[in-house]
DNA sequence: CCTTAATCGAGACGGTACGTCGTGTCTTTAT
DNA sequence: ATAAAGACACGACGTACCGTCTCGATTAAGG
């Protein structure tokens, strides 16, 4: 019946992280089941069981191996605004595609710290050290009076941001980003001040 | 062997849901189940289903029950300053008393709107028009140039704080809300700056 | 909402019986629950179990109350062999009827000899002391030449019948009576045999 | 706790089995559960569900397993007479049996046939085959005058025993088979008529 | 005629069992 | 060695009824 040989190492392992992944869009979160992937799979619980000892396990895996390529790089578009824009937009799509495929992802971090330092480092990325970085472009051009930011001031776009993709699951618009950006990062970050001032 | 008369109506409904928090606390969120919530109330399952369909729904009518008073006041100090800290600071403890409780809350919003409106109704209340009155009273004080904010403007120091409270299921210490309070939402609300600049 | 008065005593326990009924020919004897009653007979089920204690007791009130009269009396047809047909015609009729509506019953006598007495005396009739009538008159009338019988004699093909009929629950067929009246009945009763021999 | 190894296979299966007959003997078979019965061996329902769909497919397999040697060959005691006494005896205290354990699967076999024909097969055996050849070898010694008797002839005695025992779920009494043996069977056989007569 | 007693209708309570699904462990067979 | 298959023992699910109970609404009957 089966008419190729059975599988093993990578190959075998890419497999079941598709085959997860395939069941996480398919019913979402709640319903992964180490059940549903081996089925999936076509294997057995048990060669998941070896691998990933729980369901948030194998569904980080799976993310991870999904979309592995976070991008770390600072966008340059010439203007504060437009790199604003840029970063916040990756991060809108980035975060939302996560929280769509598995909000409760979110709930297994206070039992589970290591998850949450690997969601982190592998799917957030770091957009405050972009942010710095594009804010001492800015300075230097003399589009901002100065580069030292309170870190809650640099952040605090960001985290409004971010907490409205935890709450809607969905992406920002295109009215969101701008009011962000205009109406909270810009000021904050002292977009229009004279320097010296 | 069962001494009293056998309960009903809020009587019981109390019951369960002390039982239902009792539960919640003793093994966390993931593990409340309406198996152990029954036999904790010495009652059985049907009892939680004619009142409750799902466990989010129970869960959040025993963390509403638990905690019912939402401060839904706004606070008077007297300045700006003062009133943003004590609005930041009791919506810090509330927040994080119920993510602490049940972080996994979170995760049912998507699926359940009803659910998502209950919490912020019940529990979080209505942190932006509370912030809308202060900042009226203090451009009628003069402390602010104009009353007149954006949406984001207004919402964003709350959502910024919201967002660490969600990832840290910690309250914000007392470093974390003076910045806030004075790096991000005095700033942004106009404060310093002269009526009519 | 219900035009009608509220009803009480005979009239409503007759709409119960209809009800037990009803639901016994629509879903078998295993389903009929007392919920269902209920609900076929627009009423709670407490009105039910006031009447009736257990679902065999108000199963058994339904069936008497739904064919009432067991004919009790000898058929006379002029020669043994009709009287025998019609007698058993109609236990075939009667017992095939009862059985496909409520097989079950037979199982609750063991644990409920009222109840098993109260079949025979309601339902199953009493088709031995009809056959000896038959009998005598036939002895009389020449056509056999005793009535003085065994007991064993007289119901063996009595018992044969309901056998098959406990077994198919099913009516038995022109042929199967045939057999049993000529091949047993009536030779085991002496038909055919000189009187004196 | 479990000081033996985990079952698996013939060595379960039995051990359910024997779960099943003891509660079956214990409350009786309306009150047989899987619940109850997988408390008795120790197990989950999940493994009795595996074997058996229904609580009538597990009180067979258990009768079965209990008792499992029906009598399938002919008694051979040098006369008719005592020939049918043996195969009648052994019917009673078989049937008996099965029904004093279990009279309710009689009324599951409508509605399942392969029920029936398992039951058939396994507890009741075959008497009609068996009496069959009791005749055979009888006409050939001359007791009888013919051996062709029509198949309701044949069957009369036995099923107005099983008649009586499905009844009385009791085994008959010596003087119940001596009226069927001598009263019915051998006058319809034709035993005490001359060959050729 | 009106009060009183009965009982109807409705529905909650505490409970048992159902049949299903998934878990984590373990054993067996085969590659 | 380990993949694949599948059983075991367990826990929980959500549903259906059970038998009991309380409670208001309605009805019939008696003072």
């Amino acid at each position: 019946m089966p008419p190729e040989t059975r599988r093993r190492g990578q190959v075998l392992e890419d497999a079941l992280l598709e085959a997860a992944w395939s069941v996480l869009e398919r019913v979402g979160y709640p319903a992964v089941t180490f059940e549903a992937v081996a089925a999936e799979a076509a294997t057995s619980r048990t060669v998941l069981y070896r691998r990933w000892p729980t369901v948030p396990d194998l569904v980080l895996a799976a993310v991870v191996h999904h979309a592995p390529a976070s991008a770390t790089v600072a966008p340059d578009t010439g203007t504060l605004r437009g790199d604003l824009r840029a970063v916040l937009t990756h991060m809108s799509d980035r975060l939302s595609d996560l929280l769509a495929a598995a909000p409760g992802l979110l709930s297994e971090f206070p039992g589970n710290p290591a998850l949450l330092e690997t969601v982190r480092a592998e799917v957030f990325g770091s957009p405050t050290a972009i942010v710095q970085e594009l804010i001492d472009r800015a300075a230097a051009r003399g589009e901002l009076p100065t580069a030292e930011l309170a870190a809650a001031t640099l952040t605090a776009p960001l985290d409004a941001a971010r907490y409205q993709l935890v709450m809607t699951k969905q992406p920002l618009d295109d009215v969101d980003l701008d009011e962000i950006v205009d109406q909270v990062a810009l000021p904050l970050y002292g977009a229009g001040r004279r320097a010296g001032s």
